[in-house]
DNA sequence: AATCTTAGTGGACTCGAGTCCGCTTGTCAA
DNA sequence: TTGACAAGCGGACTCGAGTCCACTAAGATT
């Protein structure tokens, strides 16, 4: 049960298998230029007109490449979601042989988590964007081994007795990743005025809450 | 404390205050267009320029009236949803009459909400759906009752020693209401096939994990 | 090297949301 | 009644997302 949580979803894109080279360098060409409007004028700012004009093609070409914004920003925040992807496995694992609860392990992924968000909001929003069309479901992606990571954790916790066995594991993990979602963050940074303190602990809270008595 | 519920917000909405009769008339109209064609297509299906053309005005005189599709939408909602706080309120203060705990109270608070989301789902994404734009902030006027229901009964719970004073009482309402964004909601519904029972019983779990042990 | 297949490319086009603005008309006060 | 004028009105227009398709060229096959 310990051994392995490699089990999980890993995150990779796969661009098709035989990309020419010319398309390949456009990936590349585009990419570079997005990221570069993107933090010159703001992720919203930039339209996907914008983006192929400044990088010398026609929309086609920038369409072909990623069939929306969405998958456009999915991709830019790729490199970095990886790598807080392998810190949180890292992290996990390293608590793990500490000996460490599972719902103080989920506890310490949840304040990563906010903090990730907090970091990558603007390309996020734009992921999300769209998440009302379900059949593109490149968005999904990132949510989906978040709420792998929470289920197999909460799992876990249930079998070392940590919390009661009646729980529904796979709402309770929707449930508790549900703060998180852009639009219900930005509102609590923007309207609300809470810290990111504030919002880790109150969404810990309830992570611990969930204890058996 | 437990005299009055009525400080809470109530949803009204006031068309301008002098509105002339022809707009009241154009008012009526294309809320009565819109709603059969909502009926007859889905909401989803049914563009503004529909709306405007089929009750035979111009474009323009539909976006006076109603400054979105979401602002449209929720004026549609109204009746009913006023119905729904109606019959939540005075549900509250009968279990209140009866003395019934906070938490059960909360609990059978967001049993209504769960079911009046399935039910109201299609107009509550049109509603929802440019809540990225948060300078409009018709949309969040439902958000607003329900957090501020929510806040209450958390507070008086608290006071009762229902649940531990330590929480964060506006952080846990957002964290409790946010599992019934539909964006989660629909998600939950149509990709994970939860039954509202499940999606009720779930979220009511989470509540009465928050008991002071 | 010539040919062929198929991915890649550019940009015009469609579609829907929302804005603008010159014309019209209800309303109120005289 | 009438005239002034703010409110109301229509529909052309802008703007951005995403689609389409005729043309081009990479690179595999011979």
């Amino acid at each position: 049960m310990s051994n392995t949580r490699e089990d999980t979803i890993r995150l990779t894109i796969v661009p098709g298998p035989h990309e020419r080279a010319d398309a390949a360098a456009n990936r590349r060409l585009l990419l570079e230029t997005a990221e570069r409007l993107f933090n010159e004028r703001g992720v919203a700012e930039v339209t996907m007109a914008d983006i192929a004009a400044v990088a010398g093609v026609g929309k086609g070409t920038l369409y072909r490449r990623f069939s929306n914004k969405a998958e456009l920003a999915l991709e830019l925040m790729h490199n970095q979601m990886s790598e807080f992807q392998n810190r949180t496995f890292a992290a996990l694992r390293e608590q793990q042989g500490q000996g460490r609860p599972y719902l103080y392990q989920l506890d310490s992924f949840l304040d990563s988590l906010v903090y990730f968000t907090e970091t990558h909001l603007p390309l996020l929003c734009e992921v999300q964007h769209d998440g009302l069309v379900p059949q593109a479901r490149a968005h999904t992606m990132p949510y989906h081994w978040q709420h792998q990571t929470v289920a197999a954790l909460l799992q876990r916790a249930t079998h070392a007795g940590e919390l009661s066995p009646e729980i529904d594991i796979p709402y309770t993990a929707d449930a508790l990743l549900a703060p998180l979602r852009v639009d219900l963050f930005r509102m609590q940074r923007e309207v609300r005025g809470f810290s990111l303190e504030r919002i880790s602990e109150g969404l810990r809270a309830l992570v611990m809450a969930l204890r058996r008595v």
